[in-house]
RNA sequence: GCCCAGGUGGCGGAAUGGUUUACGCGAUAGUCUCAAAAACUAUUGGUCGCAAGACCAUGUGGGUUCGAAUCCCACCCUGGGCACCA
């Protein structure tokens, strides 16, 4: 650059300096011969909206402003992109658009990347990934048929999520409150045949393996909640048959198996409640039921889940006619029919006693005798629970329980099972409130599942050399609410041969949940180049699991979830040998847009574009990063941006105004005070980025800044080491005007083209940390007094200290003709005068 | 209802039990300028006071401590997650 054009031109600098490290592809590492990966990952964009917003580059810098640093610090940094462009996101928005989701593609790809390139982030862009290219989804359905053969893919006929808007079917994971993840559109429950992953199958694993991974508690503690475990007893009721022997009929065994977490209450259940749903079977058999009994259940099975599984609404029921025994002593217990029953929750049936909040409120209402068996110990308590004032739900003290009494619920929790055990009337049982994740969508724009249906052979994989399936350009791509998807009206897309009898077969036409593409395109990053496997072994090894993922907590129960089942069926099928694929995760913060979230429908959503344009990407990245800590998110003002700007320029103006004289390396312009500044800024920059304290590790380069330049102004000279280490430090957030700056201060040397990127992070030497003089803040009961400055030598002398307080005439005042009690003094930091 | 995070100046936010308000924004005054912008310099928690200074301030109320934004107890408010899961 001409030295003597002083103005700084982020435009003109952060064009020049991109472009030339694509060139010399600096982000780009040997995948094959990298000597220290560091796998530095961040969750691609859905590119469906108009754009990327400064939430999202928040996200993205925060997240390369960590990689910038563990690259200078000397790692091999891989930190991959690309757009996870297929699926309901993206169709959406090309439904709004008009346009057809393949164009709407090419738009959107084109933009993103556009936008992904100007802010300027250290990706390898000789590798991303779109998932919605075939040679990408090839290999998506290569994975389900892995799966397939593995048992782990199923058909089942199940009420399921159905989104009336988005006509497609939803997995439990993106229904949130009962509405569609994507439209907010009430779902609806319909009775369909789809594809299902076991992911149950590996509840256990999901919920152990959180505690060998460091994640941010509230992701894990979400998961723990999702896949929610609860372990206690299967218990068999038997039907009291007596005296036609007909009332059993239409339950297996003539019995009633039932959940429970609490089998120290039994000897206290007093009546069974069943779902509508296990009703509904045993009404099947043809039972005679009265009326009521078959119109509540009818009734109950038309509500939505939503409306019945709300808390405050008033229980309702209703009695079936029949009883059943208590196995612990033989009572004979009504059974009772109710919608607060769920009926995909263990058995569907419960038994019900004084001591749960539900049972004691739906037995007041029906005036079904209850009966207390536990206490507390506390008299007032014990009485009222015994008049049944109050329900009482802890864990207690057995009381009319057989032999039982007396213990604490947790021993008879054990000893009841064991018991029943003996007579095999009880098990040990586990639940889980995960369910299997429902794959297919009756949607166009995603991976056509590669499954072909032959009426002799049934569900046959396609064979794997017939991959992909190419989802092909037709018009009629929108969705159709029939449960079926628009590829259904295609017979030149469905008509095909089964690849095992050659007959005629039928291709399956819905296709994969979007989730499924990017439960695993951190594999596929590392192996773009090789279309001979889905990832490649080796490079697997050598950089997998991801070091650091970021993201947003949106992802908890979805993303996050179902990439860690797909890297154990992975495992489990010999083809990775790790259970999980991000040992590191961090949750970004939200930015809001002057202390409201942003939204399209508010119209406040911040594009970037404007603001780099006008202030350059540094300059956004650095407010971005300072706006407040990065895990929390920050408020987004255009005269905190303006802030920012001008920090960056004052760094423009003192380095290259100093670089005149930073030609030679003599130690002209050093300082003490600078140096032992220079190196606690070290110190502190460096511990504040890997704890993602971005803000304030901006705040200790604006301190030093302000050091360096007011000395600068009071002596007119000021050594170049200043300047290096703040540019250095300063690499991560302002990549451009730190390259550039760096570049100029190193001008006459020669040899080749040295990176500031992967040059060397600073180091801090602990021997300048420490001050010759300390200040001692004095105190007099707690209270700030004064201040003495206290030579090094002397710190731990508490008599000397002391003198030199007395030698304070402003502390004195406060002491005078007072007594002193106690005087306590914390070394180098505060000394306080306890009077009476 | 349960779990998690949080509540500090006009604002965003700092603060290993030890100077509350770092850093930045905004505001006020000034320098430069014909003027403005930019840039730079200074001041900036509140109340009272001419001043010296005093007192009050980290959601509320208690407690522990020589000393509490920080630890403990109770409560209020905000944001997020889970929720009739037996």
């Amino acid at each position: 650059m001409n030295s003597k054009d002083n103005t700084y031109n982020p435009s003109l600098i952060e064009k020049k300096w991109q472009a030339i490290w694509e060139k010399n592809k600096i982000y780009s590492p040997d995948l094959n011969s990298g000597e220290l990966p560091f796998y530095n990952l961040m969750m691609f964009p859905y590119p469906s909206a108009e754009g990327m917003h400064v939430g999202n580059m928040h996200a993205f810098t925060g997240a390369d402003v960590y990689g910038r640093f563990k690259r200078m610090q000397g790692n091999d940094v891989f930190e991959p992109i690309g757009l996870d462009g297929f699926g309901i996101h993206s169709e959406n928005y090309a439904l709004k658009t008009g346009r057809h989701p393949v164009e709407q593609a090419k738009t959107s790809e084109m933009n993103f990347y556009r936008q992904l390139h100007s802010i300027g982030n250290s990706f390898d862009w000789t590798r991303t990934v779109e998932t919605y290219k075939p040679e990408y989804y090839k290999w998506t359905q290569w994975l389900f048929i892995q799966l397939f053969k593995a048992g782990l893919a199923y058909r089942k006929k199940a009420p399921v999520n159905f989104c009336p808007s988005c006509k497609t079917v939803l997995s439990d994971e993106q229904v949130i409150d009962g509405c569609c993840e994507r439209c907010n559109s009430v779902v609806e429950k319909r009775d369909l045949e789809q594809w299902f992953f076991k992911i149950t199958k590996y509840a256990d694993r999901l919920l152990s393996g959180l505690s060998k991974i460091d994640w941010v508690e509230k992701v894990k503690t979400a998961q723990r909640n999702w896949i929610g475990k609860s372990e206690g007893a299967l218990i068999k009721f038997k039907i009291d048959d007596s005296p036609h022997g007909e009332a059993g009929l239409g339950f297996k065994n003539k019995e009633i198996e039932v959940f429970t977490t609490r089998p120290d209450t039994l000897f206290g259940a007093t009546f069974l409640v069943i779902s509508p749903e296990l009703a509904q079977k045993w009404l099947s058999v043809g039972r005679k039921a009265p009326e009521k009994v078959k119109s509540y259940v009818q009734n109950s099975l038309k509500l939505a889940d939503m409306d019945r599984s709300k808390e405050d609404r008033e229980k309702t029921g209703v009695f079936t006619g029949i009883y059943a025994i208590n196995p612990a002593n033989q009572e004979k217990m009504p059974v009772w029919i109710a919608d607060f029953i769920i009926g995909s929750y263990g058995t569907g049936a419960v038994f019900a006693d004084a001591h749960d909040e539900r049972d004691f409120e739906f037995a007041k209402k029906y005036k079904i005798p209850l009966k207390p068996t536990l206490k507390t110990g506390n008299r007032d308590l014990d009485e009222k629970i015994i008049n049944l004032e109050m329900c009482f739900t802890g864990d207690g003290i057995l009381f009319d329980s057989g032999e039982f009494s007396g213990l604490t619920s947790a021993e008879a929790r054990k000893k009841i099972v064991a018991w029943l055990n003996e007579k095999a009337q009880a098990k040990q049982q586990v639940n889980y409130h995960l369910r299997d994740w429902l794959i297919s969508r009756q949607r166009y724009w995603g991976p056509p599942i590669p499954m072909i249906y032959c009426e002799k052979c049934q569900w046959q994989p396609v064979p794997e050399k017939d991959l992909p399936v190419l989802l092909p350009y037709i018009k009629d791509y929108k969705p159709m609410g029939t449960g079926k998807s628009p590829l259904a009206n295609h017979p030149e897309f469905y008509k095909t041969n089964c690849p095992k009898c050659n007959g005629a077969a039928k291709r399956e036409t819905d296709v994969s949940d979007t989730f499924l593409d990017s439960a695993w395109y951190f594999l596929r990053y590392v192996s773009t180049d090789i279309d001979n496997t889905a990832f490649d072994a080796k490079r697997v090894k050598k950089w997998l699991p991801v070091n650091m993922y970021i993201g947003g907590v949106e992802h908890s129960v979805l993303h996050l979830l179902y990439s860690r089942f797909m890297t154990m069926v992975l495992s489990d099928l010999g083809l990775i040998s790790f259970e999980e694929p991000f040992t590191k995760f961090r949750a970004h913060g939200l930015i809001i847009k002057d202390g409201a979230k942003m939204s399209k429908s508010k119209g406040n959503v911040v594009i970037p574009d404007e603001y780099i344009r006008k202030f350059g990407a540094d300059t956004v990245r650095s407010y971005l990063m300072f706006a407040g800590p990065f895990e929390m998110g920050g408020d987004f003002r255009d005269t905190g941006i303006e802030g920012t700007h001008r920090f960056v320029k004052r760094i423009w103006r003192l380095v290259s105004s100093i670089k005149q004289q930073v030609l030679s390396m003599d130690k002209k312009g050093e300082n003490s005070d600078l140096d032992r500044l220079m190196h606690k800024t070290i110190k502190a920059v460096t511990e504040d980025i890997e704890k993602l304290n971005y803000n304030t590790a901006i705040a200790h380069l604006m301190e030093y800044y302000n050091e360096l330049s007011a000395f600068y102004t009071k002596y007119k000279i000021l050594n170049a080491k200043y300047c290096k280490t703040l540019v250095l430090l300063f690499a991560p957030f302002a990549p451009h005007i730190s390259e550039e700056l760096y570049q100029l201060l190193n001008e006459n040397k020669a040899g080749k083209f040295l990176s500031i990127h992967n040059s060397s992070w600073p180091q801090y030497d602990p021997r300048f940390l420490e001050a010759s003089q300390f200040m001692v803040v004095v105190q007099v009961n707690g209270k700030l007094r004064g201040n003495i400055i206290v030579d090094k030598e002397i710190l731990n002398n508490q008599v000397r200290i002391e003198e030199l307080v007395r030698q304070n005439q402003r502390v004195m005042r406060y002491l005078e003709g007072k007594q002193i009690r106690k005087v306590i003094y914390v070394e180098g930091r505060v000394i306080n005068f306890v009077v009476e």
